[in-house]
DNA sequence: TTTATTTGCTTAAACGTTTAACTAAAACAG
DNA sequence: CTGTTTTAGTTAAACGTTTAAGCAAATAAA
């Protein structure tokens, strides 16, 4: 190895000069074109083995007017919904021979209408993407659409925009957690969830309404505790306060972090899960079972949706577009452990 | 909005078409080249921006042979440290308007060296990676380094690849590490660890036997755990049996995953933690501190190192090269909680 | 006034591919 | 043995930028 003169990059109207052929000679052998016969295929193929030729992708790209790239655009990536999620896109990029361009909106709607801006550039060739929290303006997704790039939603989603979506049943999901709580002897259970991704936390709140509803349960606004979306100490302070005031005896979480910040404000007030309060969290954490005390959760399908969102973006790219608009919903599942035992 | 004829893609010749220049004063306009008058400068801009003119990255990056993109290449994603080093890498990206490609090698050889004859195309300016498992022969790396494209190793990095090195000091940590549980009243520490990363996880290890040798105690062979570096049951078998034949009363678990495995063998057997045994790990799992018990854990500089790799990275394609073949060591940190209380 | 310099723009080549259009030779049909 | 088709290549244009080189007009220097 590194024997060759590596040196002097090499490209095809070098190898063309070795081979004694036109540059269209090699660039046809090495697509294996028909118009080209088996031995000059042979040669120029072992040639550009011999000589470590590597086409330049940004050319091909401009000519071919194709990246063979894809964004995946999400808010945040220190978070094991959205990294399962990533792993299941992966699955089928990886096949593809596709390359994964990541962008992280910090659930910044700035960043991600700029971002938005970056990719009309031509960098890729399509976009699985979950918005920001606090998204509500849609004109730069449409704008990119406008442009012909194919956009596959999966989790955090948007009505108004026509397009692919994967999705998981949150209001069920909500709804079966807070019956759960329910039927575990819970008489006040707060909700407690952050500001933000309408499509899929007001889905989440709506499920939990709808089945305090359905038993009879008077429910008051203060059972509903925002907090922010950063995983902090103030939260832990916010959840706190709210235990004191309000004595939930019932707790469901919204998102991952949330989480940490119950249990830790459970620690402070002394407050035993699960017989003083019951607590469930929409989250894929594999540290759960292994919680003080191991935490019931609401298990979303990410890999799974990753790997739909990414299947039906090829599917779209390679023509297939009867999906297009249609929305999947993948089921979560609820998985029970003593944070909620009776 | 969308009241522009936004159908058909607008490029340079166009907008110069538009504007009735050439195509060289628009670009060299929107590069605001000193060539250009103030007002004609202005004039291009203003079209530009009316009619939604963005440049076409891959021609750029053809004329220009610079791509604006780095690679991050790691083994896995679904882990805090990876994760959280992203986001450090990524507040730099972020800030220099480059573009980040994502490749899991899924600790593979094979898919590594599959990637890096990839990167070859010029698709990106730059890599920083943190090496497979059980990649041992760096031809791959070395080659890609021969076109002249700088690689940044951070966490699992490699002794015979000339580079940029970002690190923690792991040797260090383990002995730190073993000292407290000997502190705590450990007399018979185990190692739970995996294949591969010689790097680290051998450094890991010496640090642990150097603490053992230094305190007088000797150490059998058996007290050192090799697991599979998948999350499985597989692996909770392997740690109770450990357990159960050697009878450990520290334990040192030098992976994130394998503190999930760990306290779930911990649990089948009903050993308490930290009665019957102390346990310590390597990871940066927010969860440590709700774990049952809270877990003593060894937190690494995550987001700081993918920070530092990035800002080098960018340092080096900017001409400052003095830092070449620097090995960098960040400081981790034993987070001491309850899993080792004396 | 003449010459040199600066200003503001244009022309054209280049980056490394892909591909439509062409061609010369060989194979085949009638 | 002519006319058509097939085979195996070549030439040149195109993708959308950037930039070196050139040039006319305006300005400055002599």
């Amino acid at each position: 190895m590194a024997n060759e003169p590596q040196s002097d990059k090499i490209n095809m109207k070098a190898l063309a000069k070795a081979l004694n052929v036109s540059i269209a000679t090699v660039s046809k052998a090495l697509r294996d074109s028909h118009d080209i016969g088996p031995e000059t295929k042979l040669r120029v193929i072992e040639a550009a083995k011999k000589l470590n030729y590597v086409p330049n992708a940004y050319a091909s790209s401009l000519r071919k007017k194709a990246s063979n790239t894809i964004a995946i655009i999400i808010p945040e990536i220190a978070d094991s919904f959205f990294s399962q999620a990533i792993n299941g896109i992966e699955s089928i990029v990886a096949v593809k021979k596709y390359h994964t361009l990541i962008y992280l909106t910090h659930d910044s709607y700035e960043r991600e209408a700029y971002m938005f801006g970056e990719l009309a550039s031509g960098r890729v060739d399509g976009v699985i993407m979950s918005v920001a929290s606090n998204t509500e303006d849609t004109s730069h997704i449409k704008a990119l659409q406008q442009t012909g790039i194919p956009i596959v939603f999966f989790d955090r989603v948007f009505d108004d925009v026509r397009s692919i979506k994967i999705t998981t049943d949150d209001f069920n999901s909500a709804y079966i957690a807070t019956n759960h709580l329910l039927d575990a002897g819970c008489k006040n259970i707060s909700l407690i969830t952050i500001k933000g991704y309408p499509s899929i936390l007001s889905a989440r709140e709506q499920g939990y309404h709808k089945a305090l509803s359905t038993r009879g349960i008077n429910h008051k606004e203060s059972s509903v505790v925002t907090c922010s979306n950063k995983y902090n100490n103030e939260n832990v302070d916010v959840i706190a306060a709210h235990l004191i005031t309000v004595k939930p005896d019932g707790i469901i979480a919204t998102v991952e972090h949330l989480a940490t910040s119950t249990y830790l404000a459970c620690g402070e007030l002394k407050l035993n899960i699960p017989k003083d309060i019951k607590v469930v969290c929409f989250t894929n954490q594999i540290t759960a079972p292994i919680l003080n005390p191991p935490l019931t959760t609401i298990l979303q399908p990410a890999y799974d949706m990753g790997k739909q969102a990414a299947q039906l973006l090829f599917d779209h790219l390679a023509g297939r577009t009867d999906n297009v608009n249609k929305e999947f919903v993948l089921p979560s599942k609820l998985i029970v452990r003593e944070s909620t035992a009776f």
